[in-house]
DNA sequence: TATGAATGAGCTTTCATTCAT
DNA sequence: GATGAATGAAAGCTCATTCAT
């Protein structure tokens, strides 16, 4: 066999894809119910196999969840990649980058969406999903530190390190707002898009020496 | 009977304090373990009732749950109006402000802590969760974008609506940053101060005309 | 709450009505069906409560069980102290005790019965059963060596721990024979009372230096 | 195909020979873990062949339990006759023979050893199972019976069935007791070769009309 | 009215058995 | 024929809710 933290690793097509649809499946019902309401036998309904079958691929329900995050990450890594890739050919100045990250972060949310709430919920009760989260955290605060620190000249502030830690919070809370929250900004009379030229603006202010003139 | 919204309205004072005690064991165990895994058993005993009498103040677990809400509502609120009082009786300069506003912003979340975390878990599944979530935030939204308007002349932004959601939201995910995930902050190698200056600084400069010289 | 050893140990006289029936309920399914086969819904219906009520008086099946033994044991002890102060009373010579040592055992047996079996099952997977059943035989086997000890002016044999292990062994024997496995008795042409009358003849010969003449 | 009380009768030798080996591991997991425990998924494994091969040999679990019955009997009865024929070859006074009876019971559980508790386990659950054990009870014992009807004028015993049937049911006991529960033996400060020469010693004083003298 | 024992639906997980490959 | 993944019924146990006292 082929065990891996609590995860069976297939070796088959047939398989891998099953176990996709497991975890595909498992991402939808935790982001819509939440960690304990989403069932076991849920997860494998909605994939389309038996209840026991969810136990061929893992060990328990929390293995399918930190196989979630897995997932969820190689999402947001994925997208952050082709971001910086794109951003190492077409070299422009950050205040334009800044917008761009704004609008990737968000769109990079809309998929993962309500499963990011979980996270935070079990990150409290459980090591393994907080020490997994930290991880991911940490990965992407050092990339974006870096790319400040490469573009120094352009920033106002000094201490990149914490520069980069609120940015990205800032980031992820807008992207919650927007994504998850549509119908709050609705009912606040905003929308997506004043929302978004606001948290540029306010980056750009927050970040940039010589901030572009105007408002959002 | 004086049944309204789940909850029982007590007429007599013994049953107003055993209702109050109720509550305050709820808020308690929610922020502790969440909402799933504290017991309607643990929060009667927790208040020194009987199982049974649980049932008697609340139609089900989740109405103790919504005036858990309210209560934690009625904390920040009541802190909100004494730091708008103390804004009104010493007026200083809204950079100052802001400062003031920051810290008070994480000392309320200090309080509440944990359960927040269940309020945005609990918003996605359960529609009066939802709105009462929704109704609160408008209302602190609606104070603060107040606040803004009578100090138009301060600010650069021209949207004050946008301005005060913004704002609003950078104040919370600071606060939850601060005091939820202390432990990540020092991983980052961050400490607290270090991060509220940097969200001081940050707040002036988007929405401040005249901000205050140097940075964070 | 006053919990013991897994078991809840009830001040009320109509709870302790109800656990004497689960303990009784359960005595006798595992004694039907065996440990696994009985399902403690089983047990719970058996005794006329809901499954959820059997967790309220045991903290695990397991815990029934061993609840069990100590029952079967309370049995076995009392009878054997009966039989005891029976023996002191009216003194016999021990040939004719070993006769009523005997079809004492056998009934004492008829009670307990399937149970037994399921001791020496649990015996080998679980330590705490294991510890408890050596105990109660080590009390028995004592307590005989103690009977045989003070008669050992009639006794020929002089090793008298060996022979009261040995006594007891054949005693529990005869005593599943006779009990359980009727049938087999009966297909192999025997019945319970020339079975019987051999082993009384085989423990005279083998104890009393005195046998009486005759065979069984 | 070839069916037969749910297994298949091979006519390959390969398929022979897997039959086999399946009902070793059976043998040896029942022992082991007990029948509950043991997992047909285990017994395959263990028996180097796939889970699904295992029904093609057997029509159930219940069905290779049967078969390590019969294969537990084969070696019970082939240690009796090469018993029987050793006896045949060099005559010797059933005092001494008696003496390897004992020795050779002990010796002969000691291969079937956990394997034996399961019969008495299933035995009452199962009525196949019962069949079964009963059957083979009922050769050995008509075997013994034989034994000492042959040797009739060294009893002392006229009953020779019942006789047969307890010096059986003292020859299991011991061998369980020596056996199974050497741990108890020792806590008990007793040791086997003192039992068993208790046991010898019994079994010459009940069955022959002229003991050799002296105690265990 | 307050109590807390009783309820039973529903959860996670296991495993004998089947069946597509 | 052999394989081992897939199946799903059923196990032990929890807990929101009810109700007799």
């Amino acid at each position: 066999m082929n065990w891996e933290n609590g995860e069976y690793r297939p070796q088959q097509a047939r398989a891998e894809a099953r176990k996709e649809r497991l975890v595909e499946a498992a991402l939808a019902l935790f982001a819509e119910k939440g960690f304990h309401a989403a069932t076991t036998k849920d997860i494998a309904a909605s994939a389309g196999v038996a209840t026991g079958s969810f136990y061929r691929y893992f060990r328990d329900k929390k293995a399918v969840f930190l196989a979630c995050m897995h997932r969820s990450e190689e999402r947001i890594m994925g997208g952050v990649a082709a971001l910086a890739r794109r951003m190492e050919q077409d070299r422009v100045p950050l205040a334009r980058e800044l917008d761009r990250l704004v609008r990737f972060t968000v769109e990079a949310h809309r998929e993962v969406r309500g499963f990011h709430r979980e996270v935070l919920q079990l990150l409290i009760a459980d090591a393994d999903v907080a020490a997994l989260a930290r991880e991911r955290e940490t990965r992407v605060r050092a990339w974006l530190a870096r790319l400040l620190a490469v573009r120094r000249e352009q920033l106002r502030v000094d201490d990149v390190e914490a520069a980069a830690a609120l940015t990205l919070d800032v980031l992820e809370e807008a992207a919650h707002r927007a994504v998850i929250f549509e119908a709050d900004l609705r009912e606040a009379g905003l929308d997506e898009e004043r929302l978004l030229r606001n948290v540029v603006d306010m980056l750009r202010r927050y970040l940039l020496a010589d901030p572009p003139p105007g408002g959002p």
